[in-house]
DNA sequence: CTGAAAGCGCTTACAG
DNA sequence: CTGAAAGCGCTTACAG
């Protein structure tokens, strides 16, 4: 594997020379000599070493991309369509801008950080971490982090997230419009700050200035997943004095709980209604398929690697950027009007 | 941030006893020092510059996933569930060895080869390369690589895969065994080896068995994606002498065939069944749950990382390897026996 | 426009 | 059991 000094003995000048050239400083290079160096490392097929280029440069090119580990549950990370299409347009956008991606799930802030310093990461894009995490991320290593749907107060954090609550207003609205007085809310817990806190706090709004009020018995707890949302649809439909619509705080509960109704033969919607968030491709693939709040997955990829690669180019005087994009609803077959039977 | 070098003056001991003992030689150096030295290493919170580590060590404690870019049709990468679970799985035995994880799509052989190089990895997982691709890289880079899913006939390259012909004979023998006699393939194209075609060879061969052809109008070409699926529903439909079961490669089309035979007014199973392949969450999302092939995508990326683990350890003396995992047959509601007016 | 030298933070033979 | 020295392949001031 030829390295810079190959090149530079094969084409007659130093090795700074070389790098002159291959690193854009060709200002201070002749043409001529610019020239015979790119033939040269054609030539010999020259790749420059990043890990020594790292070493001496104090600049790694490396830009980490963390997520939640495999939780308590087992549940393997990435199983989830949002956080896999964030890293696919992460990457695309990273690898475009010349640098490279390590892949990293969080299992502990400790050995996270540990990673980050280890690499001498350039910056690092943060998916569902905590508030204290947070904290604890910006003071173990000094470099730029975004973070994404991060909902907590700090100013000194750089977040790109989405119009959460107003999504959960929307959901709200949409559904009292369609004429329900008994909307239940289908979610995660949300006693810290974040996403599902956010879309309660909307939709709780929603219902408030109907005059409207979600009873505690229309509230069930249900992480995002499919199978546990099929089978808490039975508590919905337990629940005292029934509600005719669920908001449910991501698509793959809202589809969970379609065949969780339909199986206990409440059909969607008929019956009961529904509306979910994310607007993620599960929403399509039911029947009927799901009114839902759009959010924009690639966007948020795209503007958490602007902000980042903007925050690398102003490194260190770095200032925090909160970027949030829209919500828009859209609508599908899983809206209807309350059964007659409760008209 | 500090540095090896910082740590020996402190224990009072040279560098390369630090290193030994961080490395493991401990039968080096005497438990008095490794706990002087331990005992400052965390003190001082130092952290190995992984950088410097791989510069003089000639490794680089790198492990590359490569996987198929956005293709031509601007479709995102790990856009499918099959990429992105086999990605999260593989971090996290990665993460377990020690190792990192470079996430890395692929838009051309030369330019992930260089960054292999560049970065000089210890070893890749390729998602996705077609056998020209195969043999461009391995000239490219002197690295264990393992190729996931290829159907090349090389005995020089180390693959995991599945029975995918088998999948496919099961396939096709499920919907005989149903009473079909006209059966349907909708998949991508198959020019080049792949699964695809193992699955289609595996369905003729089920076919012919029982003395049925496949008709060249009842194959369906069709992209692995929901809505071109949905679109050539029709298609199929519309053939002479209208299929009455249909095997699709993959979930996502079965899906969305299952949608578009809806629309059109041809129930599922009760005019038309469906068998799909891989056993995604789709399968069971939709109504009527698909009948599908399960194979097994976290043990997949288990299997991809112990034989690149294993060819590690053996470097450079390396023998490939072969791991085929099986497939299995999942009824659920999408296979039914031919409507009356065909029997 | 070009170069000689120092140095980034480690590991690797080699000695003792 | 421990260390001094060389070297991995680059970049970065500093000179000229």
């Amino acid at each position: 594997m030829p390295t810079l000094q190959d090149v530079a003995r094969e084409a007659g000048v130093s090795k700074m020379t070389v790098s002159n050239v291959l690193n854009g400083r060709r200002d201070r290079v002749s043409p001529a000599t610019i020239a015979r160096v790119m033939e040269v490392v054609g030539r010999l097929g020259y790749v420059p070493n990043a890990t020594a280029r790292s070493l001496s440069a104090r600049r790694s090119n490396i830009v980490a991309l963390a997520f939640p580990g495999c939780d308590s549950g087992g549940v393997e990370s990435l199983m989830n369509p949002h956080d896999s299409v964030f890293l696919g347009v992460v990457e695309s956008h990273v690898t475009k801008a010349g640098l490279y991606l390590m892949a990293h799930s969080v299992t502990s802030v400790e050995s996270t950080a540990d990673s980050l310093r280890s690499w001498n990461v350039d910056g690092a894009i943060f998916l569902g971490t905590r508030a204290d995490e947070v904290a604890a991320l910006q003071a173990a290593y000094d470099a730029p982090m975004v973070f994404i749907d991060n909902h907590g107060t700090s100013p000194h954090i750089s977040n790109v997230g989405i119009e959460d609550r107003l999504g959960g207003h929307l959901a709200g609205r949409r559904l009292i419009e369609a004429g329900h007085r008994r909307i239940g809310f289908v979610g995660p817990r949300f006693d810290e700050p974040g996403v599902v806190r956010e879309r309660h706090a909307g939709f709780v709004q929603a219902l408030a200035e109907a005059g409207l009020e979600l009873r505690p018995e229309h509230v069930v707890r249900c992480n995002a997943s499919f199978d546990a949302a099929v089978a808490v649809a039975q508590q919905v439909l337990a629940a005292p004095q029934r509600p005719t619509a669920v908001f449910a705080t991501a698509d793959i509960i809202a589809a969970g709980l379609l065949k969780g109704f339909a199986r206990a033969g409440c059909p969607v919607p008929d019956e009961m209604s529904i509306i979910g968030f994310d607007d993620l491709e599960v929403a399509r693939h039911v029947t009927p398929e799901i009114t839902t709040l759009h959010q924009d997955i690639p966007g948020k990829a795209r503007a958490a690697v602007e902000v980042l690669l903007a925050q690398l180019a102003q490194w260190p005087a770095v200032r925090s950027e909160r970027r949030v994009l829209g919500v828009s609803l859209v609508e599908r077959g899983s809206v209807g009007p309350p059964p007659a039977s409760v008209r």
